[in-house]
Parts: C-alpha cells; sequence; structure tokens
RNA sequence: GUGGCCAUCGUUCAAUGGUUAGGACCGCGGUUUGUGGAGCCGCAGAUGAGGGUUCAAUUCCCUCUGGCCACC
C-alpha cells in the first residue's frame, strides 16, 4: 500500500540522525569533581536551571507532581535535591496544557528545586492495558476511565515540554517484564533508538534538558550495543533503562558493566531508571552511575517497611509496640529526633495518615545521607577503605532484616 | 413469668448424621525497584456446658447457661 509505504518513508525519515539540527549546549552542565581510583565511582555535578545536584545521588518519585504525603518543606528538609514527576499520570490527569497554563510543574507544585520527568514509556507498558506498539508510537488505555491515547516521541517531548521540568527523557519502549527473547530486546531496542532519534528532533525548549535511554535487556552486547548508539547523539545525559525489574544482580551487574564500559569517555552524567535499594545503589555507583530514582523507599515506607542502618524493620511487628528508641538511632530525621518506634507502630496499626508521612520522611531521609556519604567517600579518597563499612550499613545482598537485639548502627567499623 | 428464635475461630458469617468444619475482617509474619496508602503470599485461630439417640452428633432430642424478640 502507498500510504504504508508513506508512512514508512516518513518514520525513517525522521530516524535519521544524519538531519539532527545542532543542539544547544549547556542546559545540563555535569562536571566530575571526584573520580574513585579503585572503581568506576565518582562525585559530580549537575547544573540544571533551578539548581546543583551532588551526585551520586537518589531521586525521589513524585508521580502526581507529589511525592506520596510529602510537601516541598519536608523534601527539602531530608535532603532532597532533584525529585522525579511522571508524564504519563500529569498527561491523564490533571492535563499537561493545564499545568502549563499555572505556570508549569515547578510553579504548580511549589518546588523550586530541579525536577526530572519520566517519559511515560515505562507507564505505556506497565500499567494500563496496552493496545499496540507501532513505529509510529504507543497505543493505549488510561488507566483512570479506560479512554485511549495515543503516546508517540513526538507526544511524549510536546507533554514534557508543557510540564516543564528541568530534565525530560527521550521516549522509549522498555523491554517486556519478565522473560523476553533477545529478539524481542533486540526489535525494543532498536525501536528506541529510532524514538531516541524522534524525540531529539522533537525537542526544542530552551533550558531544558533531554536525556536518551540505553537499552539491550540483561544481554551485554546489546547494552553496548544500545550504548554505543545512544552515546553517538545530542542528548544532554545518559539513561540506563530497563534495569530495575526482575533481573538477578549478577545479571544486573554484567548489564551496567557492559553499558558503562560502553560509554567510557564520555562526559555526561549517567542515571539508571527505577533502582532504589540502599545496596543495589551503592554497586551500580561502584560501576559508574551517578543518578537514580525509585518509588521502592516510598513505597515500602508506606506499608511499614523501615530503611535502617544495617538493615530494616517491619513496624507493623508487634515487638516494636513497647520500643522507645526512634526508628534509627543513627538517623537525623525529623521523625527519629521526636517519635518512638511504638508510636509509629501504633500508627501503622491504627491506619493513620501520619504513619505514611514519618516513615516516609524517614526512608527518603536515610536514602540521602546514605548517598551524602558515598558522595564524601568518594570526595575523600577513602572510597575502598569505606566499602565494608558501606556495604554493611546498606544492609549487604539480600537486606537482611534486623532481630530483636540487633540495633541500628551495629555495624562492623 | 409465658412463648418463640438463636448459640460455630478474637469479630462477623458459612456448612455438614461420615476424610482435614469454610470465608471475610482482626491477629502473627513475608513480599514490593522509570508509584497501587493498592495488591499478593504464608501462618495461627471455633462447634457454650451436661446428658440422650446413633456404628458415627457441630448437625437430631432433652436439660442447663447465655443472648434476642414478642406477649404479660
Amino acid at each position: 500500500m502507498g500510504e504504508t509505504l508513506n508512512r514508512s518513508a516518513h518514520f525513517a525519515a525522521l530516524s535519521d540522525p544524519a538531519t539532527l539540527p545542532a543542539r544547544a549546549a549547556g542546559t545540563a552542565q555535569f562536571t566530575i569533581t571526584a573520580q574513585d581510583s579503585k572503581s568506576r565511582a565518582r562525585a559530580g555535578e549537575l547544573r540544571l536551571g533551578h539548581g546543583l545536584v551532588q551526585t551520586p545521588d537518589f531521586m525521589p518519585v513524585g508521580t502526581n507532581a507529589t511525592v506520596k504525603s510529602l510537601d516541598p518543606d519536608d523534601l527539602k528538609a531530608l535532603g532532597a535535591q532533584i525529585i522525579l514527576a511522571n508524564t504519563y499520570h500529569l498527561y491523564l490527569r490533571p492535563g499537561h496544557e493545564r499545568v502549563q497554563r499555572f505556570g508549569g510543574l515547578h510553579e504548580f507544585m511549589q518546588w523550586d528545586r530541579p525536577i526530572l520527568t519520566d517519559s511515560g514509556g515505562f507507564q505505556v507498558v506497565s500499567l494500563g492495558p496496552l493496545m499496540r506498539i507501532t513505529e509510529e508510537g504507543a497505543k493505549f488505555s488510561s488507566h483512570l476511565d479506560g479512554s485511549m491515547h495515543l503516546f508517540t516521541p513526538e507526544r511524549s517531548i510536546e507533554v514534557q515540554q508543557a510540564l516543564g521540568p528541568d530534565i525530560a527523557v527521550a521516549f522509549d519502549q522498555p523491554v517486556m517484564p519478565g522473560g523476553s527473547t533477545d529478539r524481542e530486546v533486540r526489535r525494543a531496542m532498536d525501536r528506541t533508538h529510532r524514538w531516541a532519534v524522534r524525540s531529539l528532533r522533537a525537542h526544542s525548549r530552551p533550558g531544558q534538558a533531554l536525556f536518551g535511554i540505553a537499552q539491550g535487556g540483561i544481554n551485554p552486547e546489546l547494552r553496548a550495543e544500545s550504548a554505543t548508539y545512544i552515546r553517538s547523539l545530542p542528548f544532554d545525559g545518559i539513561n540506563l533503562g530497563g534495569l530495575a525489574g526482575d533481573e538477578t544482580p549478577e545479571q544486573r551487574n554484567a548489564a551496567i558493566d557492559a553499558t558503562v564500559t560502553a560509554l567510557e569517555g564520555d562526559p555526561r552524567v549517567r542515571y539508571l531508571m527505577g533502582l532504589g535499594s540502599p545496596v543495589d545503589l551503592l554497586e551500580a555507583v561502584l560501576r559508574g552511575v551517578d543518578l537514580f530514582d525509585s518509588v521502592l523507599p516510598a513505597r515500602v515506607a508506606r506499608n511499614g517497611q523501615a530503611w535502617v542502618t544495617g538493615g530494616r524493620l517491619n513496624l507493623r511487628n508487634s515487638r516494636h509496640l513497647d520500643e522507645q528508641e526512634p526508628v534509627d538511632v543513627l538517623c537525623d530525621c525529623s521523625t527519629c529526633r521526636r517519635f518512638s518506634r511504638a508510636y509509629l507502630a501504633h500508627l501503622f496499626r491504627a491506619e493513620e495518615l501520619l504513619a505514611y508521612r514519618l516513615l516516609t520522611i524517614h526512608n527518603l531521609r536515610h536514602m540521602s545521607a546514605f548517598m551524602g556519604e558515598v558522595r564524601r567517600a568518594i570526595a575523600s579518597g577513602t572510597l575502598a577503605a569505606e566499602l565494608p563499612r558501606l556495604r554493611a550499613a546498606a544492609g549487604g545482598p539480600g537486606t537482611p532484616r534486623l532481630g530483636a537485639g540487633d540495633e541500628p548502627g551495629a555495624v562492623p567499623e
């Protein structure tokens, strides 16, 4: 069919990197300030329109233009330098154009530090019933009302430009959750590469950075190929996608290593999407990753799980009902400075709203403080020496729980 | 006081003259990684008391105890 051929040719032309216009530089200036000598870990500074982000760092997730149960003052107090908001959710509700009319995300949610938006690619394949992915884009039905929508790279960028974050992200096709074959991973990867070029071509907002996503599943060869392609494009940062699913730590580490090896010498910031436990972050930092985001610390907080130095606690467990000590004696967050485990345990049983807020503050402060420690160790050149202590503090592989009598902080010096 | 109805996990409801009496909530644990305060997965937990019929009773019968309703 002629029209099909025309559409094919149309998208092929849009996906040709040779015809990309030049991009203005400097919208996300990344400077490496310290490089660890015994690993690929590095510390850096990412300069964005709304401020500086010291890396490595973890971004709390604020899907609906709010980090659930917290306000901007809470986020600042716990040390959040940058947060993530979701394009897919805000497009459906309240609508990107409405956010734009209210002055953009920063003004709308009253957060004056940097914001990064996801592209919506992941939500399209993970949330709503997916209808169909074509070369043009992804057709999906809303998880709110079932209405049909088409997200294309151009549409995703349009929405993100209206939302106005400091960093937008290229529209990608993540590998399907579960066991995907190399053939499926390659198909999604190649399409992600074509969509990356279209995302770049569609992006024009001055002062807004655009990051590209390297995919490739857990196949090291495909990871390297994807990273090599994405680094050839004029993005402001490089994302590592598809590595926060059900892969094993070994598979994930191999995928990170292959990606970072292919990025060797590239000056841009590296952001591993979706990873969020202390031990996972530490291992990825050692492999050269600078930025992370995840719902995990906030989500588990809402279910009563506290991350503490050396492990974790479930505050729904009855043994905490009579404990007068704070969640973590080594933590400086507002929750640990004021409240007992007994109080938190009570609030969770009573399903009081304050429970979610107090423990979210703690877990996010825990992440922020841990990243700060890692940054300091890299900057002072003591990362290797401190690694055993940091690994123990992170909870180690499998993140063991603390038993009765095992107080937080009981980690080897 | 009389008559009727009822009595099963902590709570609230099922079921049955015959393997192991089931669910929900609560309780005790676990899980959660580009957001579900959701969900999911385990575990524990009961036939009010006594007597009778029967090969076998939580089930049928009687008494007691307790509760509910109606009538005095």
